[in-house]
RNA sequence: GUGUCAAUAGCUCAGCUGGAUAGAGCAUCGCCCUUCUAAGGCGAGGGCCGGGGGUUCGAAUCCCUCUUGACACACCA
């Protein structure tokens, strides 16, 4: 529902003005009406003051019959105030809240991108969400969506982590303590080799040897992936996190030759230095490095393979790949690979880069400082959250279920609150604070309406006629306005593909809701209002539950 | 060096497809639990919107320039 339309609806009465509906922009508060329109780019045109403008434009205009209560020529702007009582009673029996219809789109999203050698860290979890919201978005207005996790399973470092194996490691150590044990031979390989070359070396020849699918060898690696990617699995099970696909890098690291027979074959191909490229030099670019001088795949040989092979099973109408910023140029280069091979699918592959988070005392290192590894900020954020919960005077029925929203709120608000361009300073006390503009006062603030619809059910309503002239208080209208927005505000964050607009508006709403029932108390003995105001808090807690779902935060019935 | 992105309150961030007095949270200082959950509400203080030009009736918002910072710029991903 769109309530400038009112507006609009009623500016159709004037001829002499030409097209003014784009004029029409947000009061700037109640006390300038809910729309309006400046008149100062009719004041050139029209040889008029703009102040004339909107005097006549105010006069001219006849709202008998319309929503329209008020409407006033002030400092060159007409205000346009609605009929709070008729707009109330229109959108709370005709609000439609039900999600768009399949448009038989398919979008393959791309995101979380585990990389098995390693811990999960801080910036998987903004990838994850920030991935995992974009889908619901794009569910959300009808499309398919395909959740592809494409993990890093091939390379060097699984040769590090396998050579720290054989000279530490044994097999009772790495079942009993797992995803512990690998990072702790990688960890220790990786301070060892540094002064040692033929441990490189020894690297190196380990991870050919997976890639050959040596006997001895392979084995190892296998169990190696298979330890790491459970633990991934269990770290995004918690965080409520499903993939279509776990297809990784090794998968298509045999289909180099393939990608550049093919290139080779559309005229692409030349070789630098020993590297096979593609020059892209005529875009402003620099060459795509396809294959390396000494005949291994590189990433974008393999993002390549890959990008083919999922049209292939998928016949995505787009492809969104999240990575962090820097990893811009490399997608702006493969892009333009595929559309000089010719690539049917290729405009429809788009790059979502986001800000980094920094840590208040510097970068983030997933390999050493364990500060920003994800298990242990999950664990943090749980373990406080039950702390939390422990010392509330409320008495709740399941806390443990509650403090498991709550955290996984808190995860997910960290990773979605700021536009997503932005670099982000991630200050685990102050990210992980329950109070203020955070997911818990969210979440709190929909378990507030619960309770009064809860306590509701005692009343018998079914006779009484709903009384919305209580709806013109200011709180209460806001809610309405709000509501409307929905759908606009959904469709800016799909298109801009920034779920924090989303956020935003959740907040915004939270906090009128939260004003609204401090200030009015919802149930007293005035039924027919009673009845008004209760279908308002009810179609609030309904828009708030599609748009919570689209920024990951789950609701309960108490907190 | 070239390119991309950023700079708004003490801190963290909104506002940026131009409109009326620049917003919020945190922090600081007050006030409000006999009344639908105080993870809450109300109030106070706090700003050359990085500097300088330009476009416009009007600029935090658009353009140019400078400064500062982050990132990228061939065999890591």
């Amino acid at each position: 529902m769109n309530l400038k339309q009112e507006v609009y609806n009623v500016l159709k009465q004037l001829k002499d003005y030409g097209e003014l509906d784009n004029l029409v922009i947000d009061s700037i508060d109640a006390s300038k009406g809910d729309f309006c329109l400046p008149c100062f780019s009719l004041a050139k045109i029209m040889r008029k003051s703009p102040m004339m403008i909107a005097d006549d434009i105010a006069n001219s205009l006849n709202i008998n019959g319309t929503t329209i209560e008020k409407i006033e020529s002030v400092a060159g702007y007409v205000n346009f105030f609605l009929n709070k009582a008729k707009i109330s009673e229109s959108v709370l029996n005709n609000f439609n809240i039900s999600r768009n219809q399949p448009n038989g789109k398919v979008v393959c999203i791309d995101y979380c991108s585990v990389n098995l050698a390693k811990y999960m860290h801080i910036g998987h979890l903004k990838n994850s969400f920030l991935g995992e919201s974009l889908a619901r978005l794009f569910e959300n207005f009808g499309y398919k969506v395909v959740r592809i996790n494409y993990i890093g399973d091939y390379g060097t470092p699984y040769g590090k982590i396998i050579a720290g194996i054989q000279m530490w490691g044994n097999d009772d150590d790495i079942n009993t303590r797992g995803i512990d044990a690998l990072q702790e031979y990688y960890v220790k390989f990786c301070a060892a080799e540094a002064e040692d070359e033929n441990l490189q070396q020894l690297a190196r020849d380990l991870s050919k040897k997976i890639e050959d699918k040596d006997s001895e060898i392979y084995p190892i690696y296998q169990k190696v992936i298979e330890i790491a990617r459970k633990e991934a699995e269990r770290l995004l099970d918690i965080l409520g996190l499903h993939f279509d696909s776990w297809k990784g890098e090794a998968s298509y690291a045999n289909d180099v030759n393939k990608v550049v027979d093919m290139l080779d074959q559309k005229g692409l191909i030349s070789i630098s230095q020993g590297a096979t490229i593609v020059d892209l030099s005529k875009f402003d670019m620099p060459p795509c490095l396809v294959k390396r001088s000494d005949g291994a795949s590189i990433y974008a040989s393999r993002d390549i393979a890959a990008a083919i092979d999922r049209y292939n099973d998928y016949k995505f109408d787009k492809m969104l790949y999240l990575t962090a910023v820097e990893q811009k140029l490399h997608f702006a280069q493969f892009f333009k690979v595929l559309e000089l091979a010719g690539m049917p699918f290729s405009s429809g592959l788009e790059h979502i880069s986001y800000g980094r988070f920094s840590l208040p005392n510097g970068k983030i290192s997933s390999r050493r400082g364990k500060q920003a590894v994800l298990v242990d900020l999950i664990d943090y954020v749980l373990d406080k959250a039950n702390d939390v919960i422990k010392n509330r005077t409320f008495n709740i029925e399941n806390p443990k279920d509650v403090a498991l929203k709550v955290a996984k709120g808190v995860l997910s608000f960290n990773a979605l609150n700021i536009e997503r361009n932005k670099d982000a300073i991630f200050d685990i006390e102050r990210a992980f604070s329950f109070e203020g503009e955070t997911a818990p006062y969210m979440q709190y603030t929909y378990t507030r309406v619960m309770s009064i619809l809860r306590k509701a059910q005692g009343l018998n309503l079914d006779n009484i006629i709903s009384d919305y002239s209580c709806l013109d208080q200011i709180q209460a209208f806001e809610l309405i306005k709000m509501c409307c927005n929905l759908n606009n505000t959904l469709k800016l964050a799909l298109d801009k593909r920034d779920p924090s607009i989303v956020l935003k508006y959740c907040m915004e709403m939270c906090k009128t809701l939260n004003k609204y029932y401090t200030v009015c108390k919802i149930l007293d003995d005035n039924l027919p209002q009673v009845k008004a105001k209760l279908q308002l808090i009810c179609l609030v807690k309904n828009v708030l539950s599609v748009a919570f779902n689209i920024i990951c935060l789950e609701t309960m019935e108490e907190m």
